[in-house]
Parts: structure tokens; C-alpha cells; sequence
RNA sequence: GGGGCCGUAGCUCAAUUGGUUAGAGUACCGGACUGUCGAUCCGGUGGUUGCGGGUUCGAGUCCCGUCGGCCUCGCCA
């Protein structure tokens, strides 16, 4: 080792110790008699002085130093002065008197300052941070993040490994499915016009790996999708893929409450308490507008239909009697956060990003009484039995969306995660988990004109629902389980189908004709029918988990070499072009 | 595919209603300084205002297109 120590480990303890440190300069501060550099590695910083002891030839090699120098220095462990003291760092009471200083590397001037951070608001621009991704991951901020990273998969790594869970690999290389995200294409060259897929999720191949008795199975999983990005999605992801084999759904949620726990007490020092809650789909969707809803705050939608349907106002009136909803949260005492103005983009916000068609709503003022622009159109009594179904009280804002069920759903989801934010309804740090379960099995596709698996065509119906398979697929429900943290969908699972006879009606009703399945699914449906064992499992998205656990606001500070939005990776300039010959080899030409 | 925000010195930002020579902090370069830790002080370099076109006596500012980044709807089993 070129050095003794890391930049972070030396103190009072280690006194007139000869040491050798070796480094990033991360800034120096030149007094002409004394020179101090602050030396960083991965570990922590270590003050380094230059004074009046030093050699000269060292004193001038210390003059030329600049920022992200490499560099290599001998010295002796020394007490600061008194009132000298750094408390702000680890080793703020040492300092190493240098002797000796090799220049390992120089470094151009960095294009843009290391030391600045978002608090301050002098950090660089983030397409500058990841064209030069490697100094942007020197940052204390983005090492500490990879670090925590590590300490997950380590955590969840281990935590499967005490439960007789054995790492699997399973290829990259694959085959196209039809269902699902768009596929990330290979082009094989043996076989030319024909197309490897990389994974959406290893799903099949860990159903297999049951079927072949491996009983649990875990891995760390790259998976792909290629469709369009968002803060907390990345085209290239990483999954903590699961399944087991003669379980329940009950068997994997309990399996994953405990990794939950386990995690939130290593990482975050919380205690959650076990069993996670869990409430239904259909539930989640009545109270909270959405699969994956923020528990962190209540805020509810409160269904006034009925109510609506009795009244004079056209608006809510035909929607209600026409098979609509109308439905509304109640903003608790924020009736004087939003001015008109602050109402009128709350209303732009759901017509234009949920296709709502507008936006009703009520001020409770000081007497009780609901002042709005459409109060007009409401007898006194009516007004009275909406505050009393909102539990209104003086200072609330009532805010109400009539439309289908799925427009309100989205508009009211849409706008209480708005408000939460806007609100501070909850706690930096603060944490929810929890379990939606019993998703539909099918979502009827309006474009296709059919039905399609709303998780994926292997997922099992609940037993008292398979006749229903046949008379009402819409009514069918999953078992199904999403792990929800903060309102993220955080993993998702099911059980699985392990009747050959039953996956097939499956795919016959998401229209997946025989051949077709013969041809994409075979092997699945062949290995079925060699003593496959009722099996399920769960995948989680370590991306994610690794953003709700920190607080950051954007997956990219969670992956080390992220793609931005239009999937380019600003480093390595990916996608580009090929040579020729590439494409020729493997029969390919490209139409501009 | 749709909607929105942004692009000015290496970096972070400013620039009145469209008005004269586009500024500040920081970085960088030079100088001073023995206890700093966002060191300080003095001086200096640094600009095709993303790119292309248009309107105008005059464009960083307005319009159109384009490239790039971000947020978002659709999409993401």
C-alpha cells in the first residue's frame, strides 16, 4: 500500500505517529508562511500543514497543488493548536505535519467545483455532472449514497441468505414476450433477422428454477424496459428478485415485512411495527384515488354521488346520474393557502395532466358557511350535508372532481399528493410502508379491444374467482401483493399459476392463441406439466428503495452511471452509431 | 406522441418596457500574507447569450424552427 491510513481515520489517538496518507486535494488555503491542504479520499478528509519545518523543495511542490491533485504525503500526526480544532470533521483534531509530498496525478481544473452542494445552490447543472460522472461521484453526497446503497444489497443479500434463499443468475440474453414494456432488442448475428430480448424480469426463468426444486430464490437483477423515463424510472434498473416455492401469498409478504423491518432498522435506526397494513385495490382506489397511495398523510376522498345526484347544479348532477363520481378531498385548514389564483392552478393541474374537466370547490369560512363561485347553485341544506360528509370544519378547503371514476381517481390522487407536498402534511424522514393487495387480474385495453394481465399473464386468480375467468374477468382479482412506501410502488408480486390447464385459459382470454403461446411461452407451459409446485414470489425495486431510504428526490442520484431522459448516458455518449460492417454482419440496415 | 420549465463567462446566477460598452460571486492566472478550514486582501484573463432563421432603427429579451437537460400526462405486465 502506498499509504498507512485513509484520510478519515487518524485522531488525538494517534499522535506523533509517522503516517503516510495518500488523496484528493480538496481545497488549500495558502497563508505565504503556512499552507494548509485538506486532503479527501473515500474516507474522509485529513488536514495537512506545510510551514516553516518544511523543505523548501517540498514547500514549492506544495504551492503548485490545486484542486483534485493526487497526491502522496509523508508526515507526522500532530495535536492543532489549541482553539485550532475543526469540529466539524472527524479528525478536526489532528493535523499531519507533512515531511514529504509526491505528486501522483495532476488533474486538469475540474469543469465544474466539487464543493458545492444544492444547499448552497452553486451545484453545477446535472447534464454537466454526468458528462463528468466520475467527479461527480468524488462528492461526499453521491459517495455516501453509493455507500448506502451497498449496505442495502448487502442487508437484503444477507437477510435471504439466513432464510435459505440461493443466488441464481439468470441470462440477460432472452427471449421477446408479447405482453408487457417495450423489449430492449439484440440483433443476433448466427441467426440473422433474429432477436434476443433483454429482461423486463427474470420472471419466467425463476418459475422455472421452481419448478426445478431450487425452493427460494433470490438474485440482484438488471432488468430493462424501454419506455419513456420519469425521476423515479430509469430504462436500466436493478431488481431484488424473489420467489419461493408451497407458499402463500401471506408466506411472502411476512418474508418481505421482516426485510422491511430489518432494513428500516439498520439503515434509517426505525422501528416498524410488523405486520405492514394492507388494504385491497378496490379500497385503495375508493379512498385514495391510486394502486400505490402516500399513507404518510390521511387526506381521504369522500364520494358525495349520491348526494351530488339530488342537487340542481348540471354539472354534478349529470355525472352523477349518469354512472360518474363525484368525489373530493378535504384540504384541513388550507383554505388560506390557496388564493383564487393558487385554485385556478390546482384546476389547470388536473384538466390539463388528468383530463378532468374542472375543478369545484368550497371555502368554509368562519360561520360554517361554504363560499365558493358555484354556492349559488346549492340550497342552504345541500351546502350543509357536503360540509357535514367532508367533516368540514372553518379554514378547510374542499375540493371536488366530477367525472369517471378513473378521471376522478387520477385528478384526486393527482392533487392530495400535491397538497401533501405543498401542505408539509408529513415529515422530512418521515416513513410509511404498506401492502396493496387483491389487483384486478385483467384491465380491459379500450385501443386493443381486449383484455390484458394488469400484472403479468402467469399471475393466479384467486380461487374463488377462477370460474369467474369465464363470466367476469373484470371482476377477478389477483393474488397480488405491491409493496407501497411514501406512495411509491416500492416491489410487486404475485402467486403464481402452476396448473398448465388454467394458464392456458389465461392466455386464451388475454387472446394469446395456442400457438402463439406454444411458440413464446412453450417451455413454460411444457415445464408446468413436470410436477411444478404452487410457487409465488416478489420483486423489489432496489433503485427506488435506495431514493425513499436516503430522501432523495431522483433515481439518477441513486444509480452510479444513470441515463437521463431521452435514455442517452451523457458519459460514454450511448446510443451511437456502429461501423458498417457491424450492421452487415448481422444482417441489419438502417432506414433514415 | 402531448403539456410545461430551462439553456448568458469553466461553474452558479443577474441584466428594467426590446435600448448604448452583457455584470456579480466563484473557479482560473499573477501578487501579498504563519493557524486557516467556504481563509483573507490587491490585481488580471475570461462571452458566437445552445444552434439556425425571422420581426425591428435596434434582440440575451419578441416570434418560428432545431438541439440538449429537467418535470409531467400517455406509456411503464
Amino acid at each position: 500500500m502506498l499509504r498507512t491510513h485513509t484520510c478519515g481515520e487518524l485522531s488525538a489517538d494517534d499522535l506523533n505517529a509517522d503516517v503516510a496518507l495518500c488523496g484528493w486535494v480538496d481545497t488549500y488555503r495558502d497563508h505565504g508562511g503556512g499552507l494548509f491542504i485538506d486532503l479527501r479520499d473515500r474516507f474522509g478528509l485529513t488536514q495537512v500543514v506545510f510551514g516553516p519545518d518544511t523543505a523548501e523543495g517540498v514547500m514549492q511542490l506544495a504551492r503548485k497543488l490545486r484542486a483534485e491533485t493526487v497526491v502522496r504525503i509523508e508526515g507526522r500526526v500532530a495535536r492543532r493548536p489549541e482553539g485550532n480544532e475543526n469540529l466539524k470533521l472527524p479528525t478536526g483534531a489532528i493535523e499531519i505535519r507533512a515531511s514529504t509530498m509526491e505528486i501522483l496525478n495532476q488533474s486538469l481544473t475540474p469543469p465544474f467545483q466539487l464543493d458545492a452542494t444544492e444547499e448552497t445552490g452553486d451545484l453545477a447543472g446535472e447534464d454537466l455532472r454526468l458528462k463528468y460522472r466520475y467527479l461527480d461521484l468524488r462528492r461526499p453526497i453521491m459517495q455516501q449514497t453509493m455507500l448506502l446503497r451497498h449496505r442495502m444489497i448487502k442487508l437484503m443479500r444477507d437477510y435471504f441468505d439466513e432464510h435459505d434463499f440461493i443466488d441464481v443468475e439468470t441470462p440477460v440474453l432472452g427471449r421477446s414476450t408479447p405482453e408487457g414494456a417495450r423489449d430492449y432488442l439484440v440483433p443476433s448475428r448466427v441467426h440473422p433477422g433474429s432477436f434476443y430480448a433483454l429482461p423486463q424480469s427474470p420472471q419466467l426463468y425463476k418459475q422455472i428454477l421452481m419448478v426445478a426444486g431450487y425452493d427460494r430464490y433470490v438474485q440482484v437483477a438488471r432488468c430493462f424496459r424501454d419506455e419513456d423515463l420519469r425521476a423515479d424510472r430509469q430504462p436500466e434498473f436493478t431488481q431484488l428478485d424473489v420467489e419461493m416455492s408451497f407458499v402463500t401469498a401471506d408466506d411472502v409478504i411476512g418474508m418481505i415485512d421482516g426485510l422491511v423491518a430489518k432494513l428500516a432498522k439498520e439503515i434509517l435506526d426505525l422501528d416498524v411495527p410488523l405486520p405492514l397494513p394492507r388494504m385491497t385495490y378496490d379500497e385503495a382506489m375508493e379512498r385514495y384515488g391510486h394502486d400505490a397511495p402516500d399513507l404518510r398523510f390521511e387526506m381521504e376522498i369522500v364520494d358525495v354521488t349520491p348526494w351530488a345526484g339530488k342537487t340542481d347544479f348540471r354539472v354534478f348532477q349529470s355525472v352523477a346520474t349518469s354512472g360518474g363520481r363525484v368525489r373530493g378531498i378535504n384540504a384541513k385548514g388550507a383554505s388560506d393557502r390557496y388564493s383564487r389564483k393558487g385554485i385556478d392552478e390546482l384546476t389547470e393541474y388536473v384538466i390539463q395532466d388528468f383530463g378532468a374537466k374542472g375543478l369545484a370547490w368550497f371555502k368554509v369560512e368562519a360561520s360554517g358557511n361554504l363560499a365558493s363561485p358555484i354556492a349559488k347553485n346549492f340550497q342552504a341544506e345541500e351546502l350543509a350535508e357536503v360540509a357535514s360528509a367532508f367533516a368540514a370544519q372553518p379554514g378547510d378547503l374542499l375540493l371536488l372532481v366530477a367525472d369517471s371514476f378513473e378521471v376522478s381517481s387520477r385528478a384526486l390522487s393527482g392533487l392530495r399528493v400535491r397538497l401533501g407536498r405543498e401542505l408539509e402534511l408529513y415529515k422530512p424522514g418521515q416513513m410509511h410502508f404498506s401492502w396493496v393487495v387483491e389487483f384486478p387480474m385483467f384491465a380491459f385495453d379500450e385501443a386493443e379491444n381486449s383484455w390484458a394481465a394488469m400484472h403479468h399473464p402467469f399471475t393466479a386468480p384467486r380461487t374463488q374467482d377462477i370460474e369467474q375467468l369465464q363470466t367476469d374477468p373484470g371482476a377477478c382479482r389477483a393474488i397480488a401483493y405491491d409493496l407501497v412506501i411514501n406512495g411509491s410502488e416500492a416491489g410487486g408480486g404475485t402467486i403464481r399459476i402452476h396448473d398448465q390447464a388454467l394458464q392456458q385459459q389465461v392466455f386464451e382470454l388475454l387472446g394469446v392463441d395456442e400457438k402463439m403461446a406454444a411458440d413464446r411461452f412453450g417451455f413454460l407451459l411444457e415445464a408446468l406439466q413436470y410436477g411444478a409446485p404452487p410457487h409465488g414470489g416478489i420483486a423489489l425495486g432496489i433503485d427506488r428503495w435506495v431514493m425513499l431510504f436516503s430522501g432523495l428526490e431522483n433515481i439518477r442520484d441513486c444509480i452510479a452511471f444513470p441515463k437521463t431522459q431521452r435514455a442517452s448516458d451523457l458519459m460514454t455518449a450511448a446510443p451511437g452509431d456502429v461501423d458498417s460492417r457491424q450492421l452487415e454482419e448481422l444482417g441489419i440496415k438502417i432506414r433514415r
